[in-house]
DNA sequence: GTTCAGGTAAACCGATCGGTCAAGAAACGG
DNA sequence: CCGTTTCTTGACCGATCGGTTTACCTGAAC
């Protein structure tokens, strides 16, 4: 019954782009609703709080992205390519938000979880959560690594967490020298994280 | 001539503390003058603007903390000894700002350089500035660990990059997680980076 | 074709934002 | 002691903050 809408949509989508590309406290209800064509009224018919609409909208971009990390991280791909992969579409993600914007934009669930996890309990959570499940595509990798004799299976989690600890600093580090060209490190930490000493030794 | 105050010590003093226990947007030049016992008119005597007085602040952060830093990386100390004694001296310091504040307050460097380096050009420099100084202090132990044969001195500047990279993730991810006993993998990740598979397998 | 939930529009709220101003008080150099 | 400079004070500014309210419109279901 009643008539039907995609303000929702249009108001998630504003507001993890201006967020990612700013920050959440200097993007108000205000410039979210202006950039999705919504009046404030409507925002606040479909979202109580600027808060809840932070919280679905990174659920939303969980949702988007969600498919690519599965297909990158395909069983049906040898592990040590997952990750290698992985690293090198995180470089090109950041690049074309770069061309896009004129800045590196960074991790979007570190951005916020950094500037508010400290005053939100219910944002700092949901980012953990997302943490968390991106860890888990590291970890499933490790394990089927391990399966190869490639790596230790019992420091899997460990390696995850290493591999994701490195990944966020040097998402930290683009960010602030507004430079995508610092991820380009990615892959030879985590190789090292790895055991492999050796890699493409004509490339480098 | 004229009269002499410590206004401008105490409004840096307090900046410093509430931006990193909270954030940069969500703290007004009002709290910050709260905190410190000075009025608005005299915090606008002191500095032209807040940005500039995040500047002067983040430089007395460091200028605070430099003789810790020196003492940690001193060239008495073995190059290995100086990292460990690092890794070890974050975890604590993480720690008792956790028991001080109830939550992990991360790097207050990174912090401020993610929420606001896409929007203040100067803040941005002025963090990226101090995170090469921090890179520093890694690349001259490496550089002594490569004279001990312990490492190879073509990658100094990468593994000092990998390092301060993992230390940064791993300060996100403990103040995501608010929990500091995250930064114990900090040990762990960087003799991984170092190629040093055997750590003390006692203390494991 | 009417009903009515679902959605929109725009005015409005108190609080707070970063920043300004002008007058006065304090203390240093002379 | 005086004059000058430095610092302090408190009122004030327009803009914006997140959020509210109310009346009105629209369209899918029966």
């Amino acid at each position: 019954m009643g008539r039907t809408s995609d303000a929702r949509e249009r108001l998630l989508q504003a507001a993890i782009d201006l967020i990612w590309t700013h920050s959440y406290a200097s993007i108000g209800v205000d410039q979210i609703c202006n950039q999705a064509g919504v009046k404030k009224g409507s925002f606040y018919h479909f979202f109580p709080s600027k808060t809840d609409l932070a919280l679905a909208a990174y659920d939303e971009h969980w949702r988007s992205i969600q498919p690519q990390l599965d297909a990158i991280f395909s069983p049906l791909v040898r592990p040590l390519d997952r990750i290698e992969r992985w690293c090198d579409a995180l470089y090109q993600h950041q690049k074309a938000l770069h061309a896009q914007f004129g800045r590196v934009c960074g991790c979007p669930y570190a951005n916020v979880g950094t500037e508010i996890g400290s005053q939100d309990e219910r944002i700092r959570s949901k980012i953990s959560e997302l943490f968390g499940r991106a860890q888990q595509y590291l970890e499933s990798a490790l394990r089927d690594l391990a399966a190869e004799g490639l790596s230790s299976a019992r420091e899997v989690r460990a390696t995850a967490s290493a591999i994701h600890s490195c990944e966020l600093g040097l998402l930290v580090r683009a960010k602030v020298a507004n430079d995508p060209e610092v991820l380009r490190e990615l892959g030879p930490a985590v190789r090292r994280l790895l055991g492999l000493k050796a890699p493409s030794r004509i490339a480098a």
